[in-house]
DNA sequence: ATAGTGTGCAAGTACACACTTGCACCCGGC
DNA sequence: GCCGGGTGCAAGTGTGTACTTGCACACTAT
């Protein structure tokens, strides 16, 4: 039975580098090693093998989970934006062809968003509690955290076609996101979080 | 020489639904109204017919022009993200495709970016002025414009596999956006410039 | 030993595709 | 009148693709 998760994961990498109509049976089967007749004698069609590879390569649970409260919301959320993006831009590839394809087999696009719903899910229950602590009306609130998630999609998904939009160095993106998504829910202050700690902890020591 | 443009644009038409694969030279010869053998004749190959349908149907000149100086930053910058959202939604089928193709086709997703990276440059120009009006810090300025082109980006090409991340209806998203991004850069006053506006006519009246 | 299961291999089928060739037609300019 | 450029039409070539079939081999459990 080693067959099978040979074939899927050989599948989504040939889906990710060519696309639904571009992986060939013989081009999967070789990728894995096996005869292209096991495809269809497990699977049954090209169709079904690529669906369950889909689905198979991204996970629905979530990389980083954000804490319940929000406690050092730049830090935390600061990590938590960098293991989505780096998620996102392992999978950018299959990503990319899923979005393409949804005229054609809407579910693949769904199904390749699955992981930005319930990372987006988090970000929203996350962000009302520091918009209700701070006062920021709810829609600015909602709308911002759409543009993180779309900071991160994008990013993952089209730096490589156009580089010079996104903040650089690749890795520090994402904590430049967090920190312009906190000026936007009106983190008070105009100072970052840590240094807000800082200076209450100084205050506390003085 | 009309065939020529026929070409063009059902090729683009194709392209657009179907993906570099999957427009066959059949598909566009019936979507212009012409004989297969014509798009031969006049482009020599399935591949350069493509290249030139696309580089012809994403014009690289902005649809919407900012003001070289800001006067009423939320009302402009609205108009400017509706107008750039618009133009990018009745494309996004085209987008995604080349997106999906960069690794096959590098020229197809560049080309496809283009008037992403022109708008950027706009809007950074105007943020810019705005950032230094009221003191933010380059880089966070940046990372805004950054995010706001993200989010505009996202939008047109995501939002059918993923509409309840973006803000509704989808007609004043554009305005939602702008309205965090002004409040990211640190738009002073925390009532949106159009508030503003109102309130100092209502005292000029009073 | 036997039967069943998973796999490989070789060959083949039916179709779709990009692209070619040869011939005919029409229509405007000389 | 006629000549040449643009187009249609029919047929064909070579290749690639999804999928099938039939047979052989190895391994495992009973």
């Amino acid at each position: 039975m080693v067959s099978r998760e040979r074939l899927l994961s050989a599948a989504a990498r040939v889906y990710a580098e060519a696309g639904f109509r571009g992986s060939t049976t013989r081009r999967i089967a070789d990728e894995a090693g096996l005869n292209e007749v096991t495809i269809f004698r497990l699977f049954g069609s090209k169709a079904a093998l690529l669906n369950a590879a889909v689905r198979h390569s991204t996970p629905s649970d979530v990389v980083h989970a954000l804490p319940a409260t929000p406690r050092d919301p730049q830090r935390e959320l600061a990590a938590w934006a960098n293991a989505q993006l780096t998620f996102l831009r392992e999978h950018s590839a299959l990503i990319r062809k899923s979005l393409a394809e949804t005229e054609e087999l809407p579910e693949m696009g769904t199904q390749a968003c699955e992981g930005c719903m319930h990372a987006h899910h988090s970000l929203h229950r996350y962000a009302r509690q520091l918009a209700a602590e701070w006062g920021t009306p709810r829609a600015d609130a909602d709308s911002a955290v759409a543009m993180l998630i779309a900071a991160i999609m994008s990013d993952a998904i089209a730096r490589g076609a156009m580089g010079a939009v996104f903040p650089q160095p690749a890795k520090r993106a994402a904590a430049a996101y967090v920190r312009v998504f906190l000026r936007a829910i009106g983190k008070p202050d105009r100072a970052t979080s840590r240094v807000g700690a800082r200076r209450r902890r100084t205050k506390a020591k003085s």
